[in-house]
DNA sequence: GTAAGTGCAAACGTTTTGCAATGAA
DNA sequence: TTCATTGCAAAACGTTTGCACTTAC
């Protein structure tokens, strides 16, 4: 249950992330695209790490092995692996698209923090089945859906901010 | 009622506008702030529609009734609006941000039709006491939250759109 | 050898801002 | 008269892209 508790520090259950790998390289092949220092360096710094990180975040890590990789390829590669759903991309209140690494997770929702940005998942299947509800009363179809809960996490609350 | 059907031509309730005008000039003599052409003309134009729009569009709006106002002043007054309560600000899936008039409204949820853009809205009882509930489990107090379906609306599917 | 990937810097689209001029109180 | 507001153009922001060079296959 590892790569299930969003909180905790790094630890990603190590058959998932071969998992991943392995299904990068199927999608890679498929494609035709090459296997680089740059893309390995990436693709393991993000998959190794749980939750959210924007792309001036993920650079940061990533040049603390490599000091020369570019913004610009971060930006590619997380393209690619938010196409090939092993990222899943998120813009919340501020400007920015942050990424969260998708290997062996379900969907869940969000509880974000407004004075800290911390991000807290949940899942919950009751909501799940009466969004599906409120869509068909207007003969919609649900593809996908986004539930954010903005709000203080109990840490904010206890230490009074706003 | 007029003003909860979004879908509908323009008819906002004569009343709310009113009260929502008035909201404005308490909110801005508090803060010391003046009347102007360019802001008047600005809430007037954005106030008496429904549903979201976006700056372009409703930079468009405004200047047929005066060519000369700059997208500036809209950004401005609409931040300001958004401030008071009387616009709410929406990023969707696009980067750009739409703002949507508050008079009179409660709060709802979005079923968004990724065919034709559509912007259906909802409200559900149940599904905010669930939220509540969710969030309490996690010791989280919310202040405002987010739902959006994405998928396809009836006349799409219809259609046989994807 | 060939095509894909890289870093750089320039371009992008949206939004914000500094500034001198204007206008509301 | 005073200070908020305006329009403009420039800057800022996160992101994308054209290009010459490098690298994986």
């Amino acid at each position: 249950m590892s790569s299930h508790s969003p909180e905790g520090p790094d630890g990603v259950d190590p058959a998932d992330l071969d998992a991943a790998r392995a299904a990068l390289s199927r999608f890679m092949a498929q494609r035709g695209l090459k296997s680089t220092r740059q893309r390995d360096r990436i693709v393991d710094t993000f998959l190794s790490q749980e939750g959210y990180l924007n792309v001036e975040e993920l650079l940061e890590r990533v040049r603390r092995q490599d000091a020369r990789i570019s913004s610009a390829t971060v930006y590619r590669t997380m393209k690619l692996l938010a196409e090939c759903g092993l990222a899943s991309a998120r813009r919340f209140d501020d400007g920015q698209t942050r990424y969260e690494p998708q290997v062996g997770r379900h969907h869940h929702d969000h509880l974000i923090c407004t004075a800290c940005t911390r991000i807290i998942e949940f899942e919950d299947e009751e909501i799940e089945a009466l969004q599906e509800q409120a869509a068909a009363r207007h003969q919609f179809r649900v593809t996908h859906h986004k539930l954010e809960l903005y709000g203080l996490c109990a840490d904010c609350q206890q230490r009074g901010r706003t």
